[in-house]
RNA sequence: GCCUGGGUGGCGGAACAGGUAGACGCAAGGGACUUAAAAUCCCUCGGAGCAUAGCUCUGUGCGGGUUCAAUUCCCGCCCCAGGUACCA
């Protein structure tokens, strides 16, 4: 019989549909196995990214399952978001049915692939049954003052059309469409992430199931620093600046202030003065300069002199003003000392504008001159000029000078930190509506429980002219106050789509429930946290800090009872291939192009040197149902795990893919060789005598059943795995062919063949279901329980020792796994090579490493 | 600049507590089967050298070090990828 992966991969899909397989309720008996990939937008299509994530999310849930797990493993629909809306304006199709479209053509993809999910919990985040309790949460949040609307400057991508949050503006650009990001002023819903930022911080070190970059990402991101808020009076009048500043140790060598150019004070301290005009242009054109910032590298360092002076709280010194650009007007108080002696950018500007410099912190090595300095000394020393600290090392000192400042009434200990509350507003039909109602008379007024969902209503229409059509939709509108019954109008904005995915993982848990707060807590508690989560690593700051901010927040709010949702956290590389270049034409199909010239015009292409990530506009892309189609969804699955372990880059290669459904030929084949001559035999038991060649393949088994566990459980290198399994198929092949009256030979191969079978279950799930069938057994091979290994029948009798003198390899014996160290030593110098290599040299030592090698040292 | 990772054959990758470098696969070459091809099965495969059934030297980005022994540990550098960037 024939390996026809379409025909078998269809009728065990079918058959885990029908009997839903996969389905999973809490069961106190047995250990849960919480299992999670990042659920996908449904732009339409599924892509290579996706059927490695899901691929390997996969492997680990039935692996798990077959482990005696009761192992959850959901699906569902990141359904809100701008591609829908576009498509509306677009192809004037309703962002409703787009979605709901793209998810049943998903959907198909999906389970063509065979993934072993609970289709029962499937959930798209768009559906009003979803968000409802999405809308709860908003209003519980904005009773304990978690969300507030505040007045402010936004991040607004003109393209998209809407605000955007700190964490979705990547190098001054729109984290979706790449536009540059403007600034605008808007009225804006906030939820209050910075109430939480210690804990957020404080529990990287306490996931040692994530990895270090994810965290270090996430670390420096809520940017943590210590530093003290220190006034310096104003020359004339009353009132001082407040500055931040984490280098309190250089305090004394702060010759001049340095105002952010767009903060209030600059005008303040010019007003009516004869500068006033110029100061006035030049910030007009540090805010212009402003939004064109990241688009170019570096931009010179531009001030511009306030006609005023404060001074130095330590010194008395007159210290001059300036307006700078390179001055953060949202970071610490928008105002900072300089210290051009210790500090490169106010170096830097002392040099430009001729102020004087003096130096504080001096190193031990060299001698610095303030005079003679070419650049800012930023390293540890000993204080200098600096009254009381003298001599004191700079690192040292910070707290002596902080409590100094305490001491005398100029300053006080602090913490700033970078991250910032996340603006949720967005200017957008396609999301969960803010349930909230603006009363000209109560003021800000949340929509009562008892009237949720504020559902998104259907009739709309889309102009290109963009804006958000519910803005101008009447009848969603007008409404009436819930406290004074009076007129009021509707909130129009509509959340950011990060909300939805702070907490589908929890809905997973009871995704029916339909009584508040939508969360049933028994089913919570049984399967939260996840225990190991499956994503991009494009995710680690945005999606990761947002849900392991939101999930502190649902345990405020009483409703789940987990700290942090994630236990353990996989972030898989990404699918690459490399793109094909015709000089004219631009990026082609590989089917566009012949014996390396371009089919259009007959140019030589250009084949990049190295794999970049898969994408529609480079035209690299792989079609998964083409794959299918050809191969089958096994092969298609067995080839993104053995190409690379999950957190490298994976490079696609047709030729691998060959190689892929190559082997899963080979194991068909081998079983098909043999069923005839097994069919009857039962898998050996005990430990009985067998001859070598038969012994050799029963050991075999065992290790491997030993390694693919190993594997699988401790690292998930899938790839190791298969080639171990692989190794046991290229065994099985290399065996003379028993009698087939030889019914202790056949035993051990079935046992092989099973071992094999099993071992790849999690992987093939289509294939290996259909063998373990053809071999006779009625259970499934999915409900069915990992092999055992057996440490008698894995381990050696014999063992290679490696003989070296000085450390080179000069040969190897074959001595019995218990031998005593003294005979190995002993029959290593003997060894007749090692003997004549040893004759006449001093040996100084001998070396037995157990079971490895014995070196002998010789002088040389 | 700073913070993470990472540099191993023609390629993807193994070597998981310092102990046989290159498992497994791809590509390449050879052979068997076949009228032929495909498919399949088997063999060879880091480099150099030699008295060529074998042996020797060399080899894990570069330079040092520790050790009987280093892809693995330490120090210094180079390169690549990702993140971040005037954060005071």
């Amino acid at each position: 019989m024939k390996y026809d992966p379409l025909v078998i991969e269809e009728k065990w899909q079918k058959k885990w549909e029908e009997e839903k397989t996969f389905k999973v309720t809490e069961d106190r008996d047995k250990k849960k196995y919480y299992l999670l990939e990042m659920f996908p937008y449904p732009s339409g299509r599924i892509h290579m990214g996706h059927v490695r994530n899901y691929t390997i999310g996969d492997v680990v849930a039935r692996y798990k399952r077959m482990k005696g797990f009761n192992v959850l493993h959901p699906i569902g629909w990141d359904a809100f978001g701008m591609p829908a809306e576009n498509a509306a304006i677009e192809n004037r199709i309703h962002p409703s049915k787009w979605t709901y479209e793209n998810i049943a053509q998903m959907k198909k993809q999906l389970k063509r692939m065979g993934f072993s999910y609970d289709w029962d919990r499937e959930l798209a985040t768009c559906d009003a049954g979803y968000y409802r309790w999405e809308q709860l949460f908003f209003i519980w949040m904005y009773e304990k003052g978690l969300a507030y609307k505040k007045r402010s400057s936004v991040n607004f991508c003109v393209k998209c059309d809407t605000v955007l949050a700190n964490e979705q503006v990547e190098g001054g650009l729109c984290w979706r469409c790449g536009t540059d990001v403007t600034e605008k002023v808007l009225d804006q819903w906030f939820f209050k992430i910075t109430a939480y930022i210690d804990e957020l911080l404080e529990y990287c070190d306490r996931l040692p199931g994530w990895p270090e970059r994810v965290l270090a990402m996430q670390k420096n991101w809520i940017g943590k620093s210590f530093g003290c808020l220190v006034d310096f009076p104003l020359e004339e009048g009353p009132g001082a600046i407040q500055v931040f500043t984490t280098r309190q140790d250089t305090l004394y060598g702060a010759t001049f202030m340095l105002v952010a150019a767009e903060h209030p004070l600059v005008t303040e301290l010019t007003r009516g003065k004869p500068c006033e005009k110029d100061v006035q242009a030049f910030v007009e054109k540090v805010k212009k300069q402003d939004k064109m910032k990241r688009t170019s590298d570096y931009y010179e360092k531009e001030g511009l002199f306030l006609d005023s002076y404060c001074l130095n709280p330590l010194t008395g010194s007159k210290m001059p003003i300036f307006a700078a650009n390179f001055v953060l007007a949202d970071y610490g108080t928008g105002c900072v000392m300089a210290v051009p002696t210790h500090d490169q950018r106010d170096f830097e500007f002392a040099k430009k504008f001729n102020l004087p410099l003096i130096v504080v912190i001096q190193p031990e090595d060299k001698e610095l001159d303030a005079n003679t300095m070419a650049e800012a000394y930023v390293d540890e020393g000993y204080l200098v000029n600096s009254g009381q600290f003298n001599g004191m090392l700079n690192t040292q000192v910070l707290d002596a000078i902080a409590d100094y400042l305490e001491k005398e009434g100029k300053g006080k200990r602090t913490v700033q930190y970078r991250l910032r509350d996340w603006g949720i507003s967005r200017q957008r039909y396609w999301g969960a509506p803010i349930p909230m109602i603006n009363c000209e008379k109560c003021g800000i007024v949340p929509v009562p429980e008892k009237d949720l969902p504020v559902v998104l209503p259907q009739n709309v229409t889309f102009t290109p002219a963009g804006g958000s059509p519910l803005s101008t939709l009447a009848e969603f509108i007008n409404t009436t106050c819930p406290r004074c019954g009076g007129r009021a109008s509707r909130e129009t904005d509509t959340m950011d789509t990060f909300v939805e995915s702070s907490w589908y993982f929890a809905r997973y848990c009871s995704p029916k429930y339909d009584v508040t707060p939508g969360l049933e807590r028994q089913a919570v508690d049984y399967w939260m946290p996840v225990d190991q989560y499956i994503g991009g690593i494009e995710h680690a700051i945005l999606h990761l800090l947002y849900a392991r901010f939101y999930t502190k927040v649902l345990r405020d709010l009483g409703v789940v009872g987990v700290t942090e949702p994630f236990t353990n956290l996989l972030t898989q590389g990404m699918v690459c291939k490399k793109t094909i270049e015709c000089p004219e034409h631009g990026y082609l199909f590989p089917e566009q192009v012949a014996d390396n010239k371009c089919g259009l015009c007959g140019r030589e292409v250009l084949i990049s040197e190295t794999p970049v990530k898969m994408s529609k506009s480079l035209k690299n892309v792989v079609d998964p149902d083409y794959l299918v189609k050809t191969y089958g969804a096994d092969t298609a699955r067995i080839f993104c795990l053995f190409a690379a372990p999950p957190e490298n880059d994976l490079d696609w290669s047709d030729k691998g893919v060959e190689g892929a459904f190559r082997f899963l030929g080979r194991l068909w084949r081998i079983v098909d060789d043999y069923l005839e001559d097994i069919k009857s035999v039962a898998t050996v038991s005990g430990s009985p005598e067998l001859a070598d060649d038969l012994k050799n393949l029963r050991r075999k088994t065992h290790q491997t059943i030993r390694k693919v566990s190993a594997d699988i459980e401790d690292r998930f290198h899938f790839n190791t795995a298969i080639s171990a399994v692989m190794e046991l198929v290229n065994a099985l092949y290399a065996l003379k062919r028993p009698d087939k009256t030889d019914q202790v030979a056949l035993s051990v191969i079935r046992e092989a063949l099973e071992a094999a079978v099993l071992l790849l279950a999690p992987i093939v799930p289509h294939i290996t279901e259909e063998l373990w069938q053809t071999l006779g057994h009625d259970t499934p091979a999915a409900d069915t329980a990992w092999p055992v290994f057996d440490q008698a029948a894995a381990s050696e009798e014999q063992m290679t020792i490696v003989i070296q003198i000085n450390g080179k390899l000069r040969s190897r014996i074959m001595v019995p796994v218990d031998c005593d160290a003294e005979t190995i030593k002993a029959d290593a110098q003997n060894d007749e090579r090692i003997a004549a290599l040893l004759a006449g040299a001093k040996i100084l030592k001998v070396i037995y490493v157990p079971k490895k090698l014995v070196n002998v040292v010789v002088a040389s």
